[in-house]
DNA sequence: CATGAATGAGCGTTCATTCAT
DNA sequence: AATGAATGAACGCTCATTCAT
């Protein structure tokens, strides 16, 4: 019981920091002391380590994200139409906190070099995106679901790295307007 | 000369790990080493240190893709027709070299919380492209070329980051494909 | 039952361990690893924690020792004749490991600093091997039988801490010939 | 100058610590407080960290004895009376501090199975003191120079484990009896 | 009787930086 | 104009140990 609750804790935490900061922008200590837990249990949850941790965080943002993407496209009846629904979530989620976080898979990408298993995490969590919404455009009728799916992960993703850099919501909003332009 | 040579071999070798690693994943004795030079040189090229060398670094590369955006759009008759070069051949830039490199501004995304200098160096030369684009669609003769540009450049990004994190300019690809398509 | 099982094998484990890397080498996370038993099974069988674990792992080796002296001696007539058996016995003893073990006190000789009743456990089993030697002696009519045990087991030590150096038996193999010759 | 200074204060804090409580029986903050340095300046001198201290901690003491080993025997006529005296130079040598030191080899002894750069030079060092023992042998015209030294090498081994267990040079004081028996 | 969850001090190491020359 | 010697804070991680159950 205190055993999920600490794991959970320091889930949350290091997610926040992790997108915030990056990988290697960030120190266990200080993920400890926002978690408000001691320097050795980090290693009885995660014997792997600080990877592990980025490993857990990254895959526990991605979860909260792809149901974002359910929700939003099982509410609608044209591809087009949980794009926008879909954009204008995210912009909402991240508008929501102090500070606008970046994609939780960012926050390892550059980590790859020194930490493989990483990569292979950040690849994994980008393609099951992509996949989930391809999955909709199929359902959805969308005459070639495997390319927009793959091309409106991408305009997400480029909003979402400019609304980290700008620490504002516009470029979402901006996708948004140009999303119901194409339609 | 030689002290312009040490610099400039220093600012290329910092951003070619700061654009693989990111800021806080690049040590500055691994920078020292990459460019061949000795322990102390750093700081009298660049007095504020590693924040002040990766400003230079990132300003650096946003100078070479500000070249690389005047000269695609400087071929092209409509806005739709530059933007397809553009992606095209920064495609191409990134395929050239044996790790496809991020946008240098992502480099110090991340780094932005600890150091304030290069937070407005990041949002100083997205800001710059997406001029730069305006102006090309001004140019053109497009009917919004504010959205447009902030657009584009939102799209841009996106293929980036999914190329970095895939290690291949499919993304890049797909795009283009996308771009051909609206038009 | 499973208690006796469970005891024994941990001593064993730290024995063999202890032997090979020191007491300070060693941690209890790799003893409970090789004996394959839980996390917290040690301070049930030994409360005093690490050193009283190298304690019953010192005197346990010590008392196989001890055995083989009294097995060596007491098929010898003459004491040149049983330091000389003595002598193959521990080199055929140590060459039958795959890693040659160094004698159980050295393990725990160089944590006395930092554990006192290590270093008085080391003393006690160093006199008693003396001592055992020295009944023989007597047993066996030398003339001045505590000056031949105590030389005798210092020679045998110096054998042994050569033979783990060089992981080989040659020590013992050399000293056996010096004996010889003495007589 | 205090570059030379600050790696021989070092060399000799390490070895001494060493040689009391092993290789790993020693923490590099202890090391340090005792040779009065901070902490970062350990790696400046030694970048290969610990094990590349206690290298140089162990050739630096092994040097000396090895000077000791070239006076006792340079005084002597023949090999049995540079044994004796190098016994007895010992014996002097360890008696005068307050903690009787280990053989420095012993120190790193343990240590190798996770350093086996250490575990070479032990080797190394244990060979060039028989080899040094074997060259004044010749010289003295000892019939059987290589089993004269490595067995005069083996029993001063002996009396220098027993002496640092018990804390006094008894051991080397009985060891000196039984080579003037022997002659 | 036996254990696995949890702890904080300490580990060896790397860090960005300073400064005398 | 340019550098290598030197620093101490912080790094990720392992340690022997405790204790509720």
């Amino acid at each position: 019981m205190s055993d999920h609750n600490s794991r959970e804790t320091l889930v949350r935490a290091a997610s926040r920091l992790f997108r915030q900061k990056g990988y290697s922008g960030v120190g266990l200590t200080e993920i400890l002391k926002e978690a408000g837990l001691p320097k050795g249990s980090l290693y009885y949850h995660f014997p792997g380590g600080k990877a592990e941790l980025a490993d857990a965080a990254t895959r526990w943002a991605a979860a909260w994200l792809e149901g974002l993407l359910n929700r939003t496209f099982g509410a609608a009846t044209r591809f087009e139409g949980g794009a926008l629904a879909t954009c204008e979530a995210i912009a909402t989620a991240v508008a929501s906190e102090s500070h606008v976080p970046a994609c939780p898979v960012l926050s390892i990408l550059q980590a790859a070099p020194v930490e493989p298993a990483l990569q292979a995490t950040a690849q994994e969590v980008y393609g099951r995106w992509t996949d989930c919404l391809e999955a909709h455009a199929v359902r959805l009728g969308h005459p070639d679901p495997r390319a927009a799916a793959f091309v409106l992960h991408i305009k997400l993703q480029g909003a979402w790295v400019i609304a980290f850099a700008q620490q504002s919501n516009a470029p979402f909003a901006a996708l948004a307007e140009d999303l119901r332009r194409s339609v």
